[in-house]
DNA sequence: TGAATAATGACAATATGTTGTCAAAAATGG
DNA sequence: CCATTTTTGACAACATATTGTCATTATTCA
């Protein structure tokens, strides 16, 4: 016996091809965005985690919902390109600080003028009660989708 | 001199947030669904492709969105599985058609009904007009943001 | 205290995407 | 018809993620 889609299944299935799309569009504008200060999205996300205060990258993953060794790689690019460094922990020999220099703390202010500017250029003309129920009805598909457990 | 968010530019950065943690968790989904046929969403999507006509590894990335390169290599790996395989193209002698195989056709089958029953259930108690707002939404943030260009 | 368990960073393999380059084949246009 | 341009697949380098393994260090708890 085959199963077909109903209307909510097939409005389910629309709401994940429109995600993928709108997805990928804001990675772009990430990445645009983030280029001039020699960032990228990625980078930007590890690097704005650490303007409040220094972390392992272990503890940055957590944050980020990304793996250890996916922020490890990032933080480590990072510290090359001087825009953070390891200092030591005294609570842990094996996990280093990581700690954003100047110059990273430069980039994220840059970089974050840059991000009000274009997030009021998105929004405007568009009616904020609608982008909040939009975000309201995304965030209950979230909760019924079962994430990693882990 | 400094811009702050206004309360559109909020919105739009939640949405933003949003937006990654639900394509996050509807990739999640999808790999899981396609998991038991012995794909991968991205597979999938290349193999659901090539269920209407055969068509070169160009006019599916085209199709798709994505880079010929990409496409290529997933289409080689299907080819590798036995999914689908390279026929002769008598209108071009470099591009050989993808051909989906039967047990290309027999996974996709059965990935289409998981995918039904996923979807219902996902959809089951939200209210359908809700979930096309959303989509509305979303798609008149995606027209508003630049796309690449190509 | 000391043994079992957790967390951490390093390293490697894999999956998915991008861009760039190259040569061959196809399409275009004067 | 022929020269130029475009398309195509192959190959390589890179960016972003994942999972798995390993040795070392912390933590937990009996």
């Amino acid at each position: 016996m085959t199963t077909k889609r109903n209307k909510g299944g097939d409005a389910v299935t629309q709401l994940l091809l429109t995600t993928f799309k709108l997805n990928g569009r804001f990675l772009e504008a990430a990445d645009a965005l983030s280029a001039p200060s020699g960032l990228t999205a990625a980078r930007w996300q590890v690097l704005g985690t650490l303007m409040w205060r220094d972390m392992t990258v272990s503890e940055v993953a957590r944050e980020m919902g990304l793996s250890r060794q996916a922020v490890q790689r990032l933080a480590n690019v990072l510290a090359d390109e001087g825009m953070l460094t390891f200092v030591d922990n005294p609570g842990d020999k094996r996990a280093k600080l990581a700690s954003a220099t100047q110059a990273g703390r430069d980039a994220i202010g840059t970089l974050r003028e840059r991000q009000h500017v274009w997030a009021n250029s998105v929004a405007d003309g568009v009616a904020t009660d609608e982008i909040e129920a939009a975000i309201a009805l995304m965030q209950k598909i979230v909760d019924r989708l079962p994430g990693i457990v882990s």
